[in-house]
DNA sequence: TCCGTTGGATAGTTTCGCTCTCCAATATTG
DNA sequence: CAATATTGGAGAGCGAAACTATCCAACGGA
């Protein structure tokens, strides 16, 4: 398909498909003359797929191009491309320290790994400061339970990844751990929701 | 305390202060004088609520004026500021339709209440759109297991609130929906990886 | 008294994510 | 086959957002 039809597809204004390519973020169709090119489905899932990254979760593109870039060249070591997906998402902090003890302490109560150079350590440092900041309960008893609720979701989460290939995992990995996430945040909100209505209702 | 002390004890610098008073979301400090005014503890509390929403949350601040504006002024139903807290928080999506048949579809087999004027429902939606062109499933089963998680956690957070009277129960819903969102998303980013170590130490 | 700081206003800066304009080459249409 | 439209590609331009820097007259503290 050309460019045009490719934007027409994806919904995405030709002038930023021509962004994209422009900023390495999706290859160049195949060029058939000097002023025609051939693009495939490829390039139509990588463009939704920035879409989705870009528009659905918000991320800066720079951000986005990280993603992509662990995609295409996925590392050897599993733990590492996580690492890497998550700092790619917010909150966005500079892990300028080597301690973080909110998150630390919290971990210790919850008996998670504490290693202050997985990006979430620092994260969740900065979501408690947050909490704290505004007065909000920060205490084990409300960590835990939100803690139990995602021990559940993620251990069910790595089920299926035992009878993949390293090239399935690493998608399904970053992926997953990037749009997911939206859904549940909707669907925490859709309960709140739902137990304000038949709280009304009775 | 004057400006240089309320930007000290922030971290905010005192450009980054004054500005955002000018943007009407901190109040003026008290005029003791031209060129004096009194800054009080309940503005270093807003400045920091400030700073949780934008820099933690990463909200436009455009969306951070919303929820204050939520907090400064509740309305009556608790739905409908349930709906405004949501609707300042990512992802923004402009609801135009009035129907979402993703959402609608997941939504009846998981038992919550459709109703599209809930702005958790195009966000919903949109995830789910994000999740099928990335070609991840999102089956009623896959949901489900999100869905259950998420209906536990919301039942134990609405708890508190029975006691409560509409000035505390207001800023606890809007701030608790905003701001414990990132702990839940670093705690499942944890349980993955500490998963993935543990797993690997076997 | 005098130097540094303050509150307040206005203008400037940086970053991001496009979007517009151009161009020559090539398709397409009449 | 001539006229018109479209394409790929590159560069510059643009508008919003979130600060940041500059100014200035009026203090206040030593």
């Amino acid at each position: 398909m050309k460019i045009s039809e490719l934007s027409e597809r994806s919904g995405v204004p030709v002038a930023t498909v021509k962004f994209y390519i422009r900023e390495g973020m999706l290859p160049r169709g195949e060029a058939l003359s000097t002023t025609r090119a051939e693009y495939g489905e490829e390039h139509l899932t990588r463009l939704r797929l920035i879409s989705a990254l870009a528009d659905v979760r918000g991320l800066p593109l720079s951000r986005v191009r990280d993603i992509l870039a662990l995609i295409d060249a996925p590392e050897d070591d599993p733990i590492a491309t996580l690492g890497r997906a998550v700092g790619a998402l917010p909150p966005y902090v500079e892990s300028d320290r080597d301690d973080y003890p909110r998150a630390r302490e919290a971990i210790g109560e919850l008996g998670l790994t504490y290693d202050p150079d997985f990006t979430a350590i620092p994260q969740l440092d900065e979501a408690l400061r947050a909490l704290e900041a505004a007065g909000l309960d920060a205490s084990p008893t409300v960590l835990r339970r939100y803690s139990d609720a995602m021990r559940q979701v993620a251990t069910e989460e790595l089920a299926p990844m035992a009878g993949m290939s390293r090239a399935e995992a690493v998608p399904y990995a970053v992926l997953g751990t990037a749009l997911y996430e939206p859904v549940i945040l909707a669907l925490r909100r859709l309960a709140h929701h739902h137990l304000l209505v038949e709280g009304n209702g009775r």
